[in-house]
DNA sequence: CAATCGAAAAGTGTCGACAGTCGACAATTT
DNA sequence: AAATTGTCGACTGTCGACACTTTTCGATTG
């Protein structure tokens, strides 16, 4: 007698494998700023300390500084990126010009239960607001951002994107907060979804390019009054 | 006693290590169309040919990976990335949105010496019309458009840009060409170039859209009437 | 006392090896 | 004959090892 002939619904076995486990551990290091910018992350540490060898380490690596997160000098090995402040306006700049696309594609494709899913992830960052929980302000406000680069259609757009979050994210979780307000960032947003509802192409654009200056300016003036990290510590 | 006490402007010798060089010779394999899209890389083959141990190979495939160029299937290891139509159009969709920008940017800070550059380039590009060899014909049309990229002074936009080509570069070295008509491509920069001098935001971003959507209906139709390429050949 | 030199320690680049996994094909059962 | 199971070869993921390079740090010297 057979067990069963047609699928089940079992849910499948997926076996994380090493690199992506050792990738995820680094990045959360970086971003929490745990493992500081400028920062030495030596491969015989990290395998120790996680208990691998330092092939799959090595290649994480390779993985996060093709995300921006970690450089390599040959010979020396990898350290976390320490981003100049033009390097940030680079970043932002970059930022502006796909997110007024993307928001301009999200309007034209925009659909009733996406137009809630936006309006539900807005409502969600005000209440995050109200505690005090930086950190998950800063995730709530990248899945804002993100929905609409979904919403989007272009998937290589999203790609960009989240690669793009997660560089600017190591300065991010380094100043540890976006404004002095925490209140400021909902209410940013604000102006924004009201301009993607118009569906008018010049709207969304100045609303995106409105709310991602001023996040910008935020931000900039935030990293430029940081101690210059020029450090070079190690990492146990 | 001391050779040189300041730095006197040699240039710096790099040692080419393992994991460029290999990944450098997949590259070349791969937009030359020597590897086909879906083929499967295999890294001791790969390793065996270049006389190089797998661990290098594997580095290189991590590398390729994050540039779109490989794609590599937990416990399965590498293949060429196959592009679908659909994942074309959001390439050259996004392309058209960060070239926009780039020449926006690039006409603010336009300086004498960017301007002949950029002539010059778009001279060549005229002068391998002329001769038949379409490889060419590809690699200084990108140039054109990267030295674009280039003077807008934005490094992350150029670094998405070559990432994008590079991209590219897998389906346009697949069909061997841009266009049925060789002389068609330098002619449709010659507007580009127009508007760029000419300072002006909106005519610039029309300038891009007319070239770039011409570029994009010319391969995506050539895409279209390609043989469905799901080959699994391997790779000596 | 500061600068320099050099040996030791630590770290990186590469390699060969081994175990586990995947895919294909033959043998077997229904 | 069709479907299932068992087997085999090839390949991937991971590891430990070795040679070479970089860094560290104490000893030496001016």
């Amino acid at each position: 007698m057979r067990l069963a002939s047609k699928p089940v619904g079992l849910p499948a076995i997926v076996s994380q494998d090493l690199v992506t486990q050792i990738a995820r551990a680094l990045t959360d290091a970086i971003i929490s700023g745990q493992i500081p910018p400028g920062a030495k992350v030596a491969e015989a540490a990290v395998a120790r300390e996680l208990g691998v060898s330092r092939a799959p380490v090595r290649e994480a690596g390779r993985l996060l500084e093709s995300q921006g997160l970690l450089v390599s000098i040959p010979g020396r090995g990898f350290s976390v990126r320490t981003h100049a402040p033009d390097e940030i306006d680079d970043l932002y700049d970059l930022r502006i010009c796909i997110e007024k696309h993307a928001a301009v594609l999200a309007a034209q494709r925009m659909t009733p239960e996406n137009r809630l899913a936006l309006r539900r992830q807005l409502d969600v960052l005000h209440e995050t607001a109200a505690i005090n929980d930086p950190a998950r302000q800063v995730e709530e406000d990248y899945r804002f951002h993100r929905l609409i680069c979904e919403i989007s259609g272009n998937r290589r757009l999203l790609k960009l994107f989240d690669d793009l979050a997660s560089e600017l994210r190591i300065v991010i979780g380094l100043i540890g907060r976006l404004y002095d307000d925490p209140q400021r960032i909902a209410q940013t947003h604000e102006p924004l979804l009201a301009a993607i509802e118009t569906g008018d192409a010049a709207q969304i654009q100045g609303g995106v390019e409105y709310h991602l200056g001023d996040a910008w300016r935020g931000v900039a003036q935030l990293v430029r009054n940081l101690p210059t990290n020029q450090t070079t510590e190690k990492v146990s």
